[in-house]
DNA sequence: CTGTATCCTTGGCGATACTG
DNA sequence: CAGTATCGCCAAGGATACAG
């Protein structure tokens, strides 16, 4: 079920292909906590960093929700003072074809916007 | 330069690699568009039928965003009543790629979920 | 270090009515 | 048919302070 709040539809173009995966990803933070964490695991510190400018409540609240989507795991190291390591759970690694092609396309276009500012300017 | 709005961030993870493209793909509805503008060009209603939903000034403003950027083309033709005609441009061909990753990611969530489901319940 | 708690702003979107 | 114009909601996210 998708997003829906009282009578209101909220998110969901439900019946077009995309809605769902979307849904995950489509976080302001989302894809690129992904993409960090796709390629190594990272701890909540590290994530943050590599997100300059997220703050700890959104990156908290990014993280949950993926956590209880399963696309990430959560591990709680017993030290002091305490380190938490995320990585991508198998099912999050599904994703990772996706983002990819998001990114492939971004550098794409930013090549051809850059050509034509050279051309065109 | 990604939105910024006074001193405030809106979106942008701009020094990550994901931010140029998704503020392309990433409203509620565009990925959508975008999928069904590329399999075939769409007139605006089709689309507004497509999209069930969505309000005429959503999808103006999605279509002329896109416009914008160069993804889709608009097409006024000389009828009367007016008919325009959106389609993908070749920049916008760009994204097919990505858009259809995340249709194929989503898709196997689907089938990974319902297997859970039997499974597990 | 890894978070929670609060408060606030803002832009995306819905609903509806109207126009050329 | 293909849009504009208005109005208003509200959830995502920012800033900041605090806590185990």
């Amino acid at each position: 079920m998708i997003a829906r709040r009282k009578n209101r539809v909220v998110n969901p173009p439900e019946h077009c292909p995309l809605g769902q995966c979307l849904s995950i990803i489509g976080g302001a933070w989302t894809p690129n906590i992904i993409w960090y964490l796709s390629s190594q695991s990272r701890r909540f510190s590290e994530l943050k960093d590599d997100l300059q400018g997220i703050s700890p409540k959104v990156l908290t609240q990014r993280l949950r929700k993926l956590e209880n989507e399963g696309i990430v795991n959560r591990k709680v190291m017993p030290t002091s003072p305490p380190t938490v390591e995320y990585s991508l759970s198998e099912l999050g690694k599904e994703l990772k074809p996706a983002i990819e092609a998001i990114v492939a396309v971004g550098e794409k276009l930013k090549k051809i916007k850059t050509a034509e500012a050279i051309l065109g300017a």
